[in-house]
DNA sequence: CATTGTGTTCAATTTCAACTGAACGCAAAT
DNA sequence: ATTTGCGTTCAGTTGAAATTGAACACAATG
């Protein structure tokens, strides 16, 4: 690898960490995912620690974090104790489902806070407006995930 | 207001603190989007501060910010020295747009990633397909703000 | 002119999640 | 049986963001 292609991986590296921040993971999380869909191929626990300069304890904690969201997969080798991860092959599926999935719960909190006033507030008309709103969402992140979908293919 | 209702109230005030804080913002800016939507009409500033239990400089900043971001709207009365706030009309059309703005923003800097690489690495493909999910995201959002549009006519 | 009622500012405090690193448990290798 | 290499755990630390509250500036009021 050019020193060139390294230096853009790194700030790839980290402008995932940032990225997914603001998304609610750990900066740490965020480089981690950054890495793996840089690189495309397995890294192993060791080498993530090592070249992201964090503690095993880190990677451990984030690392399955990712995998019970379904963005990252582990691996492991006959003959080697080590854990592999590697980017999901439908991790971009996986975190618009689980968008999908949270702005629905969202929507479906706000109803029942509407539902529970008198017919007559015009609070209740505002929530379910609001709830309208979550939904239009939902649909919307419906249409992202056929369409990528469609890419793919 | 019925006990009832008030309570309803306090909960959603706080389901809004807790939802918004999610999304990167304050709990207490969550909180005052959440009283100015369940309400419907405006507050003064000292009543939100003397309702929501908190400091007068966490108002005047949370405010300023909700202002900015276009969620609510501050009116000024005749021979009334207090600022207003109120929820503005097209609150979720302004949200959608800014998570839009937001969404492809990301888009373009990891095309410019993708676009700083030479074609012949693996890392450029992926990169472009993560571009690809962040414009169908942003596409997925224009169908929402566009389904709340024709709900509200 | 002094006072009162505004919103703003900013330094200090509080809070909270991220992160560390040492201790640990476990399994494979020697 | 001991050592080595692995991932996990958790108590402690750190750092950043939220919040406070007192000082302030300003304008209206008395």
């Amino acid at each position: 690898m050019t020193a060139e292609i390294s230096t853009i991986r790194t700030e790839f590296i980290d402008f995932m960490g940032r990225a997914l921040e603001q998304q609610g993971l750990s900066p740490i999380a965020g480089r981690i995912l950054g890495l793996l869909i840089f690189d495309g191929d397995a890294r192993s626990f060791s080498e993530l620690a090592e070249e992201l300069g964090v503690s095993r304890g880190s990677i451990s904690a984030n690392a399955k974090l990712l995998v019970h969201k379904g963005t990252i997969v582990k691996e492991n080798r006959a003959g080697d104790r080590q854990d592999y991860f590697r980017i999901a092959e439908e991790s971009f599926e996986v975190m618009l489902t689980s968008l999908r999935e949270r702005v629905l719960q969202t929507a479906s909190s706000v109803q029942d806070f509407a539902d529970a006033l008198p017919g007559d507030q015009s609070a209740r008309r505002r929530l379910c407006g609001m709830a309208e709103f979550y939904r239009a969402m939902a649909e919307g992140i419906a249409l992202a995930k056929a369409r990528l979908a469609k890419i793919r293919c």
